[in-house]
DNA sequence: AAGTCGGGGAC
DNA sequence: GTCCCAGACTT
C-alpha cells in the first residue's frame, strides 16, 4: 500500500467531523430496526429515493414485531415503486425471523446478521458497525468508487479479482475505533465528493495520496462496466373491466420479474389474448391502448395494454391471490397490494377514464 | 462467474 | 437514449 492506514483513517475521520452527513432520517434515534430497514431500502437505490419510503414504512410498522405480523401484500404495497421486490419479501421474512429466533432483538455480530434473508456481507457489516460499533468492513458502490480511484484500480470493479482486492483494501483500512463514523465517511465521500462524474477532488481529504488523481485518471476510473446489449421483449396485458370499472389483478409468483406483485393477465401476442377473450364470451369490446416501453437493468419490455369491457363481473371465485381492483378507490386494506410501476400507471389512466 | 432482479435520478 | 445507485441471491 502506498500510504499508511493511519493516515487514511485520520484524514477521513477529520473530514467526517467537519462535513459528514449526520442528519439522515435513519441516523436519528439510531436503532437496529431503523438502520436495518434503511440499509435494505438503500441497496442499489439512491438516498433521495429512499427517504419518503422510509418514513411511510416506519409509520405503518413502528417496530420489527409490527412488520413481522403484517401481511406480505401490505409490505409489498408500501414497497410499490421502489423496485427489487425480493427485498421486501426478504424484509418481511427477516422480521419474522428476528422475532422468532432472536426474541425481537437484532443480533449484534455481522456473522449473525448475515444469516437473515436479504442481508449480505456488506449490509451485515453496515448494520453491525453503525448500530453496535462492531468492527466490520463494508463495500458498497460508494466505497468501491473511492477505493478504485484511490488505488487506481485498472480493472472493472465487478470482476471477481477486483472484488477480492477491494474487500481486502476495505478490511485493511477499516479501524476498530470509531468504526461507525469511518464507514459512514467512506459512503459520504463516495456520495458527496468522489462522485461518478466530476469528482470534487479539491475538497477531498484523500486527494494528496489518491493515485487516480496523481495519474490524471479520475475521469476514467473506476473502469466502466462492459457494454451489454439489452434485448427487447414484448408482452400484452389484458385489462378486464366490469361495467362499474373494476379490473382483474392477480398475484405473480415469487420467482421472476415483479415477484409477489399484482398485475394484469399477460399474453405473448394479440392472438393469444383474443383467443382468451373469446373463450370467456363475456367480452363486449376490445380497445388497444398505445404501446409503451418499460426498461429494466437487463432488458426492455414493450407493453401493449388492451382494455376489454365485459358485460358483468366474472364468477366471484374469491381466490386469495386474485382481486377485482377499483382504480378510483384509495388503496384500503382490501386493495393494499404491491403493484409494478407500469401497472400502477395504467390503473391511474383507467381512473382518469372513468 | 454470470444472470437475475426495478425504478428513478443524473447526464 | 445510457449509466449507476448504501447488493443479494440463484444457477
Amino acid at each position: 500500500m502506498h500510504c499508511s492506514t493511519a493516515w487514511f483513517r485520520k484524514q477521513s475521520l477529520a473530514w467526517y467531523d467537519q462535513n459528514g452527513r449526520k442528519t439522515l432520517p435513519w441516523q436519528q434515534g439510531k436503532t437496529a430496526y431503523r438502520v436495518w430497514l434503511s440499509e435494505i431500502m438503500l441497496q442499489q437505490t439512491q438516498v433521495t429515493t429512499v427517504i419518503p419510503y422510509f418514513e411511510r414504512f416506519l409509520l405503518a410498522f413502528p417496530t420489527v414485531a409490527d412488520l413481522a405480523a403484517a401481511h406480505e401484500d401490505e409490505v409489498l404495497h408500501l414497497w410499490t415503486g421502489l423496485g427489487y421486490y425480493a427485498r421486501a419479501r426478504n424484509l418481511h421474512r427477516s422480521a419474522q425471523q428476528v422475532v422468532q429466533e432472536w426474541g425481537g432483538q437484532f443480533p449484534q455480530q455481522a456473522e449473525q446478521l448475515i444469516t437473515l434473508p436479504g442481508i449480505g456481507r456488506s449490509t451485515a457489516a453496515a448494520i453491525a458497525s453503525s448500530v453496535f460499533n462492531v468492527r466490520a468492513a463494508i463495500l458498497d458502490g460508494n466505497v468501491k468508487r473511492v477505493l478504485s480511484r484511490f488505488f487506481a484500480l485498472q480493472d472493472w470493479p465487478g470482476t471477481r479479482q477486483s472484488q477480492d482486492q477491494l474487500w481486502l483494501w476495505s478490511e485493511t483500512l477499516t479501524p476498530s475505533a470509531r468504526v461507525a463514523d469511518y464507514n459512514q465517511v467512506m459512503m459520504d465521500l463516495g456520495a458527496l465528493i468522489c462522485t461518478r462524474t466530476k469528482p470534487a477532488c479539491e475538497r477531498c481529504p484523500l486527494a494528496a495520496k489518491c493515485l487516480a488523481r496523481q495519474s490524471g485518471q479520475t475521469a476514467s476510473l473506476p473502469v466502466a462496466k462492459p457494454k451489454q446489449i439489452k434485448p427487447i421483449k414484448h408482452t400484452h396485458l389484458l385489462m378486464l373491466q366490469t361495467p362499474d370499472g373494476h379490473v382483474q389483478l392477480s398475484k405473480r409468483p415469487n420467482s421472476g420479474i415483479w415477484g409477489g406483485l399484482y398485475s394484469f393477465p399477460e399474453f405473448a401476442d394479440l392472438d393469444a389474448l383474443e383467443d382468451f377473450c373469446q373463450s370467456y364470451k363475456l367480452v363486449k369490446a376490445l380497445d388497444a391502448w398505445p404501446v409503451f416501453r418499460h426498461s429494466f437493468s437487463h432488458y426492455h419490455l414493450q407493453i401493449t395494454p388492451v382494455l376489454a369491457a365485459i358485460r358483468r363481473p366474472l364468477n366471484e371465485v374469491r381466490e386469495t391471490e386474485q382481486l377485482w381492483y377499483n382504480p378510483l378507490l384509495r388503496p384500503d386494506e382490501e386493495q393494499a397490494v404491491g403493484l409494478p410501476a407500469p401497472i400502477a400507471g395504467l390503473l391511474q389512466k383507467l381512473a382518469q377514464a372513468l
